[in-house]
DNA sequence: ATGGCTGAGATCCTCAGA
């Protein structure tokens, strides 16, 4: 049977739930990975999730961050931020066992300003993160680590190289090293792996200056498979139509399909 | 160099996002 696994930063999931509700009637994905759901685990729209035969786990907060995994399996093993990662309380990152993959929802801070305090936290993030997936690799489980990484790995995921050579943030050297260690590491980037060459591939798009209607976009949320989890990989795509909804996220849905 | 949009939550604005 095929696995359709999907990521969604939705920017608040009360806001957000009639789209997210008409997207997973079309789109059906087995396993959804939620970032910036903005709220405590005890006012997220559980019931409107289980009445489609979700599976819940959370890892809220008020007003900030937030990541959750939706799953049609039962949910096993559930770890709920870095395990050597203590001290950081803000909710960026769930884990879990669904059926024969393991999954994990990321939200990678994004950094503000590259040199800033946040930019720092955001490069602590990802040497924590890098850690944590190392270790992972050697279980030689099929894992998905999927999210906003709020990082474009290579110019051709930008509207604007110049961004890159400026040094901005999402574009900045060190953070694209960050990134791009996992991958060195042996994770493998779904979307691209699948779409090598294909230019204005992006997954999120500013609200200001009319980014959208410009398709000014990056691509910043990132499905990252161990090799168990690549060589069962069929297809992967972003959904755009979202984006362009009333009172959309500024992030559109990404997803992969599983044998 | 700046500003531009959106959400949350507390006040009529600030913080944060990216």
């Amino acid at each position: 049977m095929e696995t359709k696994i999907a990521t969604w930063n939705v920017n608040s999931i009360r806001v957000r739930l009639p789209h997210v509700l008409k997207w997973v009637a079309e789109a059906k994905p087995h396993i959804l990975l939620l970032q910036e759901i903005k709220c405590e685990d005890h006012t997220f729209p559980r019931e409107a999730f289980e009445d489609l035969g979700y599976n819940i786990a959370l890892a809220g907060q008020k007003t900030y961050n937030g990541v959750a995994i939706l799953s049609r399996e039962p949910l096993e093993d559930i770890l709920i931020g870095l395990p050597n990662n203590d001290e950081d309380t803000q909710a960026r990152y769930i884990e879990a066992v669904c059926g024969k993959f393991r999954v994990a929802s990321v939200y990678v801070p994004n950094g503000m300003e590259v040199g800033s305090d946040k930019y720092a936290y955001k490069l602590a993030f990802f040497r924590h993160l890098n850690a944590h997936l190392e270790q992972r690799l050697k279980w030689g489980e099929s894992f998905i680590v999927a999210g906003d990484y709020n990082v474009a790995p290579y110019e051709i995921d930008g509207y604007n190289p110049v961004a890159f050579r400026q040094e901005r943030i999402l574009c900045s050297q060190k953070e694209r090293e960050a990134l791009r260690q996992i991958l060195y590491s042996g994770y493998t980037d779904a979307l691209r792996a699948l779409h090598p060459l294909q230019e204005h591939l992006y997954t999120w798009w500013d609200y200001r200056a009319g980014s959208w209607q410009a398709n000014q976009g990056f691509r910043i949320d990132h499905l990252l498979l161990t090799p168990q989890a690549a060589d069962l990989l069929i297809q992967s795509e972003v959904d755009v139509l979202p984006r362009s909804a009333e009172k959309a996220s500024d992030h559109a849905p990404v997803w992969a399909v599983f044998s």
